[in-house]
DNA sequence: AAAATAAACTAATAATCATTAGTTTTGAGC
DNA sequence: GCTCAAAACTAATGATTATTAGTTTATTTT
């Protein structure tokens, strides 16, 4: 219940929103009901509809680049770079928990010209993902026959949804819904054969 | 290029479309361009965009349903079912490239009334599933300390993103990918200590 | 308190869009 | 070549919506 800044509200408000009905879907209209204010009044504070949704999808873009820059500047070995990388998104769930959601679906809805520069930060994501990931197979963490790519994939689906779940179960704390994360998506479901 | 139906053709284009960019951002417009021809005489084969949207996602509930039917009712052991779960994924990813791709979001816009019904299949669905993980732990397939919300939601998550891999990269053949997912999903990324 | 700034409001605009009505074209069967 | 139905077209409607202009109210500064 802090004084927050109106503009901050805004892009709360709509985050919210946007993730909820999607970003086309959702009015001008919607936002301003949502902090009980006429449309026209949002542009006292914003530019534009596509203004909030570059800034909140650029912000989460730069909180996983970031953190991702953190992970590669460690001296961790490569098993807990990704134990860590699991932990950078259960983090940054919980911290963006809404904004966080559109990064799988809102992100076509930007302008053209700011699509470039998203699509880039995602890319330079998914390699040093990928880069972790093939250090892990030359040290023999990860078997030869797995296809990188896949288990890239796969990982990356996962953490991308996890908000969603996260939304429904919100009783779990960070802690143990990571080390969960880290056991199954790591360390699989089955049981080895003895 | 067999003869195929102009409804159906609707329903591929709209698809197609709904995928790429969203329903809402998707006009019939747009849809008719794709066929050649003018919107409304879209309305010759079809009664409203709300109706294509509601077919292709109930036509794939209904596959998802009936796939889930005869694995329950077949005699193979929880570990089989497992599998046949993740082989049900990748048949149906690469029979429905694009209508599948819409479960992930865009079922939002379903007519308030057809919702319900929607939301009750993928929910039968979900429990089904969850009951053969709970049948793989009590079997001790899966170890007890692993909580099974979180299984189930880490491999829907990559299951459903599938077709998102599967269109970047259409090369890899329909059994190698499924051999590939069961490993990585069910018996984990990294290698088990010897 | 007066002045100045910020932020709300009303009203209008212009664009987009799904859908309908009414008309013309196409093409198969006779 | 005529009939009839399917499927295309043109044109209009009404609703929604992002955004702008101009005005009033509230708040802060002087």
């Amino acid at each position: 219940m802090t004084e927050v800044n109106k503009r901050t509200q805004i892009k709360n408000a709509a985050a919210k929103l946007f993730r909820k009905k999607g970003y086309r879907a959702t009015s001008m209209q919607d936002i301003a009901d949502a902090l009980g204010i006429k449309a026209a009044s949002l542009y006292n504070h914003i530019k534009s509809k596509q203004e909030i949704l570059t800034e909140l999808l650029m912000n989460i873009a730069l909180a996983f680049t970031a953190g991702m820059d953190d992970i590669r500047n460690s001296s961790l070995d490569e098993n807990s770079q990704l134990e860590e990388l699991v932990n950078l998104h259960v983090d940054l769930t919980f911290k963006y928990k809404d904004s966080i959601a559109l990064i799988t679906g809102e992100w076509v809805h930007l302008d053209p010209e700011i699509l470039p520069q998203y699509l880039e930060k995602r890319n330079n994501y998914e390699e040093a993902f990928m880069a972790i990931l093939e250090s892990c197979q030359k040290k023999k963490l990860i078997s030869e026959s797995t296809n990188l790519d896949i288990a890239l994939f796969s990982i990356l689906s996962s953490l991308h949804w996890l908000y969603n779940w996260h939304n429904k179960n919100p009783d779990l704390g960070k802690i143990e819904l990571a080390a969960q994360l880290k056991k199954i998506l790591l360390h699989g479901l089955i049981s080895p054969k003895k």
